[in-house]
DNA sequence: AGCTCATGGCGAG
DNA sequence: TCGCCCTGAGCTG
């Protein structure tokens, strides 16, 4: 269940383990098996992530896509993959290191004309070095639609999701529900730059922690929180508790079949 | 054991 | 907007 971070991180260890050698490729269940096949055997030449969707490159000029959704997760480790438990859609093994994927909601194989298009019609990702965020402004400041919305839609920020859109706006005091038209350039430059750093830093620690240095338990006297995703974040999920700024009750809204979290006094309409 | 929810996205209507 | 995809964790009982 990740966002982007995740999947660059996943990227840089499967790239890791497999770049430059030549890789087992099945489907233990089955779904996955034709596109096996076509890679099989081949050499990994490299891994990439682009926003929430990652690509496996093989030495044939085939490409395997992957896109976790919700469910999907990878498991690695080393030496020869385990007996299969389970729902396998894919298995990687190397000489020395194997992967299992399992409930992907992509697992394609790709020719590079086909990546090259899946990859121009993902957004700006903060995580990557050759970003353009203008391509970003762009959509932003001539949308009608709400900037919760824009956060969240990956042919606009790559990679973002409902943990990174909520946090990043209540940091920068940006009401979830205001309209990308009405976000000034430093407003945009902003946020940009704060989901740069804090993708970055969700991408090394391999959890999502957005809280600063004065409002963190320490410096604040509360207990840490714990949550299942594992970082210190300052609204989301905590509807109903009280803002770690200002002691509002932080609100709680559907916005397009997803959960958004907003303090209403750091965040004004 | 069974239920609900989750860091996502697609297609039908 | 809704339902579906598909898996696992964290509850409840």
């Amino acid at each position: 269940m990740p966002e982007g971070h995740v999947v660059h991180h996943q990227a840089r260890l499967l790239g890791r383990a497999f770049s430059r050698r030549p890789v087992e490729v099945d489907s233990p269940q089955g779904r996955f098996a034709e596109g096996a096949a076509r890679v099989t055997g081949h050499v990994v030449r490299r891994v990439e992530a682009h926003g929430k969707h990652l690509f496996i490159a093989f030495d044939n000029d085939l490409w395997i896509h992957v896109h976790l959704g919700l469910f999907g997760k990878w498991r690695m480790g080393r030496g020869e993959p385990p007996p299969v438990v389970g729902q396998v859609r894919l298995r990687l093994a190397s000489a020395t290191a194997h992967a299992e994927l399992r409930g992907p909601t992509v697992c394609e194989v790709l020719s590079s004309d086909e990546k090259r298009a899946a990859v121009r019609r993902i957004g700006p990702d903060p995580i990557r070095k050759d970003a353009d965020p203008e391509r970003a402004r762009e959509r932003v400041v001539r949308s009608s639609a709400p900037i919760g919305s824009l956060l969240m839609d990956q042919e606009v920020f790559a990679g973002v999701g409902n943990i990174y859109r909520a946090e990043v706006l209540f940091r920068h005091g940006i009401n979830p529900h205001r309209l990308g038209s009405a976000i000034s350039a430093e407003e945009f430059d902003a946020l940009w730059a704060d989901l740069v750093a804090l993708m970055v830093k969700g991408t090394k620690r391999g959890r999502i922690d957005t809280v600063r240095d004065e409002h963190l338990p320490e410096a604040m006297g509360r207990a840490p929180r714990e949550d299942r995703h594992g970082g210190e974040v300052y609204v989301y999920r905590r509807d109903g508790r009280a803002c770690y700024v200002c002691g509002t009750v932080i609100r709680l809204a559907d916005l397009q079949g997803r959960k958004l979290y907003w303090c209403p006094t750091c965040q004004p309409d």
